[in-house]
RNA sequence: GGACAGGUGGGUGAGUGGUUAAAGCCAACAGACUGUAAAUCUGUCACUCCUUGCGAGUUACGAAGGUUCGAAUCCUUCCCUGUCCA
């Protein structure tokens, strides 16, 4: 069945290959789409590209027809997914789950066909449990398999705290999958646990048990540690052309043609012809095709056009902020701006401290000049500090 | 409930009364190199103030007190974490 090989390509694993073919088969006899969820804590506001890999392959599923369920952990938010991470997360309030899952809709239908994906929550069946329902949830499983997992284990043998609800986690979403009779879940591979817990709970409550898919984490902008907001090394989907460019020419080379391969629509084949060319150029394609992806072709040109400039040439950036000057002062001793009250005020250092370093270390260019006395004779100048550019005056 | 161990800067992890704003490593930042990057090398990596000086001051080692000329280091209480016992 072709269907199976488009849905294959760029997925780690199915689980099992076999149900998918035969529950293709028999949603296409009934004539309904399969239901196909993905669940998103609403911990980042933002989307980052490392969930387009998941977004993508959701999309592949609604191309041929498929529901996709979007489900908002607004519950499980408050619980804190304890997946790949050796410290419990702090709970969210209601509050910022709620202006978070906002973002989340905005966001995701830059990808995924709106009129095939349902937008779910799962405080809709979990607000309404009793505490007796919850019971009876724990009784679905045991201890032993929970800490079977892989952090759990790892994070109970190094002596990190566990906490109870933590535990709660991968039954909730489990129990998500028989509330919504999902056919299908996606996830990343680091959601392979808590996904075939769902096919357990379904199993138990007289369901046809799901399938489950999981897709590769994509790495960073750092190329060793997984794409997370709270490790800086993200790409976020809604920052402006000129960022995310940039982001991408900062990869490594390596990297590059992972992104390649799990960004593009791009065959294996063509990625392997590009390895052929010129690197450098097959970097600015990579990032170009990005950014229109997420903007348009003209940004994404504007923002090749802006790196050539900033970047290649080091030349000033044609969105240079304008800061008038408030820290020139004229004194007996001559006048003059003073260059580290002036870096903290533009914003261009975090601190007086931070900002002496900077001049010290040679960091500091003014009108095209390296600076690195205190007081600046002139009133109106371009100054960059790092990477960062202002005209004062 | 009891016994024991532990809580140090973004992360890891030294440091058991005084040149300790706190070693080393990682991350980060800046400079050099360069095709962007990576790698490599160099420097920096709490804050404020000024006359920018191997300057002055302030804050910091879970929290609050105490001992001392002086405490991350000793004492007390509290909070938190883990292990074992019940």
């Amino acid at each position: 069945m072709e269907q199976i090989e488009y849905l294959k390509k760029g997925m780690v694993e199915i689980i099992r290959e076999q149900d998918l073919k035969e529950r293709l088969e028999l949603c296409a006899k009934a004539g309904r789409p399969l239901r196909v969820k993905a669940g998103f804590d609403p911990t980042a506001p933002d989307l980052h590209i490392g969930h387009t890999v998941l977004l993508r392959k959701l999309k592949h599923f609604q191309d041929l027809g498929h529901t996709v369920i979007f489900l908002i952990g607004d519950m499980t938010g408050m619980i804190g997914d304890p997946t790949g991470r050796n410290a419990t997360r702090p709970p969210m309030t209601r509050d910022q789950i709620n202006e978070n899952a906002e973002t989340y809709k905005a966001q995701v239908f830059k990808i995924l066909h709106p009129e095939k994906t349902e937008i779910r929550f799962n405080s809709e069946w979990m607000d309404p449990m009793k505490f007796e329902d919850v019971i009876r949830l724990c009784g679905k499983y045991t201890v032993a398999r929970i800490l079977e997992r892989d952090d759990f284990s790892k994070r109970y043998k190094e002596g990190h705290p566990i906490s109870m609800h933590e535990i709660l986690y991968p039954l909730v979403q489990g129990y998500d999958s028989v509330a919504l009779k999902c056919d299908v879940e996606m996830g990343g591979t680091d959601q392979r646990f808590n996904l075939l817990v769902g096919r357990e709970l379904q199993r138990d409550f007289g369901q046809a048990p799901q399938i489950v898919a999981t897709t590769p984490l994509l790495e960073g902008t750092d190329g060793v540690e997984k794409m997370s907001k709270s490790k800086g090394n993200y790409i976020g989907i809604t920052e402006p052309p000129k960022v995310m460019y940039r982001k991408i020419m900062g990869i490594n080379d390596d990297l590059m043609w992972r992104y390649w391969e799990l960004l593009t629509d791009l065959s294996l084949a063509a990625i392997a012809a590009l390895k052929q060319r010129e690197r450098m150029e097959v970097k600015m394609e990579l990032a170009s095709t990005i950014v229109a992806d997420f903007h348009s072709q003209a940004e994404a040109a504007q923002a090749a056009e802006d790196f050539n400039r900033e970047v290649r040439q080091h030349a000033e950036p044609s969105d240079v902020e304008t800061i008038p000057n408030q820290w020139f002062t004229t004194s007996s001793n001559g006048s003059g701006t003073n260059i580290p009250k002036m870096l903290v005020g533009a914003g261009l250092a975090p601190s007086r401290t931070e900002a002496e370093r900077l001049l010290k270390a040679g960091a500091v260019e003014i009108d095209s000049e390296r600076w690195t006395q205190l007081i600046y004779p002139q009133e109106r100048f371009t100054v960059r500090a790092g990477k960062k550019w202002k005209k004062i005056g």
